[in-house]
DNA sequence: TTGCATCTACTACATCTGTAGTATATGTTT
DNA sequence: AAACATATACTACAGATGTAGTAGATGCAA
């Protein structure tokens, strides 16, 4: 399976995208300038590189271009995860979920939610 | 707080020097050559960047040095993870604890202790 | 003490990344 | 159609990173 490691003006780009897809570079350039100073032809020349590896596919429309991200945000994560996970953490899944979860506040409906998750864990291991 | 984010090379000599500290270029370009082709070198050039950028401190031995690491693993950890989460999980440590658990087994012990924690914090969460 | 083994310092270089400028193409407006 | 706004392509450059070579320092062995 294809791994998708985007750098992290990359991952920003993808992340505007998928959020509201598809965008043209301008769009995305008015999103990112509220944040951060940059230049327009900065943001370009970014999805011309991520268009080059395939991070992003994009269709004229009039004179502009209209991008779209190629990998879904869980594919993505799951790669930058799993990287970490094998690099930082050799492998021991608990620390870092802990890690996780232990740098902001949970709310009751995701405690709940992983409560859900450890339940159909221990169920599984019972049979 | 100090953020330490070491690149992957950097990271793997972290790595060993947590395991077995201190220790000398020698001995880490050893272990390294067992997993991939590198030169004495190239690890010697990335302990050199490592002392400037203080990941690492050294003590003259003989006609060597010997290495030993500054941050603790779980600073190095966090610092990592916690980027992750927020460039990539948009703060949602819920995901990315999921994410890590899901692309591991888990032990049951390991579930345990994750139900432990589970319960401290819906504890919490009542009172 | 002289030579050998080995360690460090320094330099180099390709690639990736973030950044942005310049030139050119293109659609739109009058 | 001419002018204008704006989009893209191309180029450039600095810093980080992974990689490794060369030269010189140093400790030890004969």
């Amino acid at each position: 399976m294809k791994q998708f490691e985007p750098s992290d003006a990359e991952l920003e780009i993808l992340q505007l995208l998928w959020a509201d897809q598809p965008a043209s570079v301008r769009q995305l350039f008015d999103q990112i300038q509220h944040r951060r100073k940059v230049s327009y032809t900065t943001v370009l020349t970014v999805m011309q590189r991520m268009t080059d590896k395939g991070l992003v596919e994009r269709t004229k429309e009039g004179k502009a271009h209209l991008y779209r991200a190629v990998p879904r945000e869980q594919e993505v994560q799951k790669s930058l995860s799993q990287r970490l996970l094998k690099t930082a953490y050799k492998g021991s899944a608990l620390h870092m979920a802990l890690h996780a979860l232990g740098q902001n506040k949970v709310s009751p409906e995701e405690l709940a939610e992983l409560q859900q998750w450890l339940n159909t864990q221990t169920s599984t291991e019972d049979e």
